[in-house]
DNA sequence: CTATGGCACGGATT
DNA sequence: AATCCGTGCCATAG
């Protein structure tokens, strides 16, 4: 299949395979910082503008493909190339290209990047890093677990400023963020509203009746606050078309019906899958995207000037001489990991790709791992923090395509939304195992969960949505 | 009594 | 070695 392009044959050093590990790691746009800040700081490093497909070496006009390149793939392999880093264009089409640059990805440490720029000016110069620590802390849902007190302690900051710091977050753009839970999530959002009447009521309801919100006990709520049923009713749609119980969600959500009403959750993924002919099966595109447009070389002039100069100075440049080359042999490692990576990818989770989470084959890292004969550590890392976009638009982590149970999962909401009675766990577990599924009672409730689906006692009325933002 | 969620254990995965 | 995941058992709510 693919060989590893390293020209100079050098054995590859410890410090190489480190450094290909770290780089392996990161998102495109991490990746893209680091390239920056090493051409920066290395005079050896040179990136040269021009457009080369990175598969057969060929000059490229514009940001296209190379066609020489692509035309010579056959139907039976998937079409796996690299691609200049700004070549990509969000599907909701038009939008500004900047911007969504300049909107961090979603995961955890962009948002807190995210946060941090919204937080500049108003945030204490001797703060920022306390900032930072209570931003990196927020578990998935954006929730703030520990307490105050015990950050306090260990960043050695006095208790006012975490909780001055934290009041902060809770009020820029996830709104909510930081908080200790939904509940409260729910209330700061709430504060951050114009007051109205129905504002003053939820704000009532959430604080004495969240258990009971959260049940849909509508009827104990309207009687215990002496209203009426309408009223309350039209209160639970207030919060939950203006209120967002998970703040981080809205950053790195399902993508389902999210994406399409919030422009901001999408930036430039890692890979890019699409279909070029649609209707036929064949014909899937996979773009890897490079961190930089253009090409990395080790600078010929440099190269040259060195060895018209004198021995003591040649010590500090040839350092850079061997840092450059070095890193420019870890990136092309790196792509082609990840090219051959989303090549066996491709190939066998085709039918996912195309026809959604119910097809998704569970696949292992390990198994990857042998087929293409790499370390399972180095398809994990592969695979880390890089996001892909899907021919219908939709944005996934990478990691998704080992997701066990997602194909299960899915038609777990398929069985629910079906249903003619709700049907209690034991019920869908036994529909399962007639489809050749086995899955504990057990399991199936745990699904549920995962998707959002109520227990069958409380599905009686319609389903639940949860979008956010005003 | 039944359906669920919590806790925790063991085995697989990373 | 650390983490994740499926599952069994048990307490609890309805």
């Amino acid at each position: 299949m693919f060989q590893i392009q390293d020209q100079s044959m050098r054995p590859l050093t410890t410090a190489h395979l480190a450094q290909t590990m770290s780089l392996l790691n990161l998102s495109n746009t991490e990746l893209h910082e680091k390239v920056i800040s090493e051409l920066a700081s290395n005079p050896a490093l040179e990136l040269v503008e021009e457009r080369v497909c990175p598969t057969c070496g060929r000059k490229l006009a514009g940001a296209a493909a190379c066609p020489a390149c692509s035309s010579k793939h056959t139907d039976d392999e998937p079409i796996v190339f690299m691609s200049p880093r700004d070549s990509y264009q969000p599907r909701s089409s038009g939008g500004d290209l900047e911007d969504l640059y300049d909107v961090e990805p979603t995961a955890p440490e962009n948002l807190a990047a995210h946060v941090l720029q919204q937080l500049a000016s108003d945030l204490k110069e001797e703060d920022r890093h306390l900032a930072y620590y209570i931003l990196s802390s927020l578990d998935d849902d954006g929730f703030l677990t520990d307490e105050p007190v015990f950050i306090a302690r260990t960043t050695r900051r006095p208790l006012s400023s975490v909780q001055e710091v934290i009041r902060l977050i809770s009020c820029v753009d996830p709104p909510g963020l930081a908080a200790s839970g939904p509940r409260d999530a729910l209330l700061i959002q709430l504060g951050m509203l114009p007051a109205c009447e129905s504002r003053d009521l939820a704000e009532a309801i959430i604080r004495s009746f969240f258990k009971e919100l959260g049940r849909r006990e509508y009827e104990k709520i309207a009687a215990s606050l002496d209203t009426s049923m309408p009223h309350i009713r039209r209160v639970v749609t207030f919060i939950q078309e203006n209120l967002n119980p998970y703040p981080a969600r809205a950053f790195w959500g399902s993508g389902r019906q999210r994406s399409s009403s919030d422009p901001n959750v999408f930036h430039a993924p890692d890979i890019l899958i699409k279909q070029n002919r649609s209707g036929e099966d064949n014909p899937l595109v996979v773009e890897i995207f490079a961190p930089v447009s253009g090409w990395l070389r080790v600078n010929p002039l440099f190269r040259t000037a060195m060895s018209s100069r004198d021995e003591n100075t040649s010590e500090a440049w040839n350092k850079h001489l061997e840092k450059a080359s070095l890193f420019i042999k870890c990136i092309q490692q790196r792509n082609n990991t990840m090219r051959r990576l989303m090549m066996t990818l491709v190939r066998t989770q085709q039918p996912f790709i195309l026809h959604g989470d119910r097809h998704l084959k569970p696949i292992t890292r390990a198994r990857i791992a042998e087929e293409i004969g790499v370390h399972e550590s180095t398809i994990s890392r592969a695979v880390a923090n890089k996001s892909v976009a899907l021919p219908d638009g939709r944005m996934i982590p990478l990691s998704r395509f080992f997701d066990r149970s997602l194909s299960v999962r899915d038609r777990i909401k398929e069985i629910v939304s079906e249903e003619t009675k709700p049907l209690t766990d034991e019920c869908i577990a036994d529909i399962l195992s007639e489809e050749g599924i086995e899955v504990a009672r057990r399991t199936v409730a745990k699904y549920r969960t995962i998707e959002g689906i109520l227990p069958a006692r409380l599905r009686h009325q319609k389903k639940t949505k949860m979008p956010m933002k005003a």
